[in-house]
DNA sequence: CTCATGCAAGAGCAGTGCTCTCGAATGTGT
DNA sequence: ACACATTCGAGAGCACTGCTCTTGCATGAG
């Protein structure tokens, strides 16, 4: 029954947006509004279910999708199989995405169960981190950079303190004994991925770059470029 | 008069966020709600003035806060400052910030004056790159990133030929002259300023990095790095 | 002095989230 | 088999929303 009205839900979020609204996805099964406050305690509560259910779906793609990648030393591979997911989600499900990813709903404060079910998606790229680290194929101990000149010194200033010790905090409790530095630049990759897809989905791309998904692929290998995969 | 509703319009948004209430506008000007529809044909025509106003206060607050850049050949101290006063104005007005980068809201249909407002921001980035090609500083012709191994081949693919010839589309008409691999990479530069803006503000960074100004700057100088500047 | 225009108030419509009460149905224990 | 308890959905109702339409009051122009 719950599984229904998220469904219906679901297919509401897909066309109205974020401001889905309880009595119109009682009107399509058939029953009046307040019939859905046995199941949801309120509107939010219903919102937090789609949410928790997004996290766990973009999860689902990006862990099945870069399991898919036969040749496990491809770490580049694996890191372009784990955006192209993130992205083909986000293109079928957008208003999904956008309520997990895009601006916070006003007044709603994500419970914690939602922030599990994202790290899910976080590990896969931490576990190709720490394969990397492992055999070798990161160099965390020089710049990934190249220098701006060629006979000048690296452009590439330390990790602040400040910032290595949060990530070393994220380190113990995820990927014991990944280099802070590893963890650094994955995080920009992660970020960038998700900035990514939200300019486009977003419609910031607009009027500007047409060739979308080769847009994207680029900016995916500029990313393992800078993490340093092979 | 319109000012006025737009500033009573503006509190509301910092505290309700994006669903302001005409109502409750009026309310607070000691008006009846439809005294607003003399000034505002509707709510999304309010919400439109406040996304121009919002895309004009951004620019305004980068290309002052750029333009206070002493040294003009500092080109990675202004793309710091750029990145600095995005944050800086996102973090103070973080609801008008949700409204232009956040997820659309629903149903609204953006109208073409709010992307000319939206280009006045860009323009100032483009002026680095601008600037930086001419003075020879940047090296768009080799792969800005080391090998991942030392003597394998650059792992920077090509620009593939259907976004340079985006980027060239966009360069004729802002830039000309400048090549399109320096404007791929200044996106790039671009598209992250604003994906790690939006992660913090959203709350994406929550329990894992806390000395949010630092990481900030740890980023942006990756990005001059990745555009290449001394 | 008259007319026209600008402006705000009020009523009203359809819609929303949410609460409360009530009746019907479905078991369950004795 | 009967009485009881629990579950479920319907309905009314409250306060709120965006928006439309009409009315009336001003102020300024001719």
């Amino acid at each position: 029954m719950i599984v229904e009205i998220k469904d219906v839900a679901r297919r509401h979020l897909a066309t109205d947006g974020a401001n889905l609204s309880l009595r119109a996805v009682a009107r399509d099964m058939g029953m009046v509004s307040s019939a859905i406050y046995r199941y949801f305690a309120s509107r939010d509560d219903l919102l937090t279910a789609l949410i928790v259910d997004a996290y766990n779906a973009v999860a689902d793609a990006v862990e099945s999708t870069e399991a898919a990648v036969a040749d496990r030393d491809d770490l580049r591979g694996r890191l372009l199989a784990i955006g192209r997911a993130v992205r083909g989600w986000a293109l079928a499900n957008p208003a999904e995405y956008a309520l997990i990813y895009g601006s916070p709903v006003p007044g709603y404060q994500a419970p914690q169960d939602t922030t599990v079910a994202a790290l899910r998606t976080a590990t896969v790229l931490v576990q190709i981190l720490i394969d990397g680290h492992r055999s070798g194929a990161l160099r965390p101990d020089r710049p990934l950079t190249d220098r701006p000149h060629p006979d000048g010194p690296p452009a590439d200033g330390p990790l602040p303190d400040a910032v290595r010790d949060d990530l070393r905090a994220v380190a113990d409790g995820i990927a014991p004994g990944l280099p802070p530095q590893v963890l650094a630049r994955g995080t920009i990759a992660w970020i960038h991925l998700f900035g990514a897809v939200s300019f486009e989905l977003f419609g910031q791309l607009n009027n500007v770059i047409e060739a979308r998904e080769d847009y994207f692929d680029y900016q995916m290998h500029q990313m393992a470029d800078l993490v340093g995969l092979a």
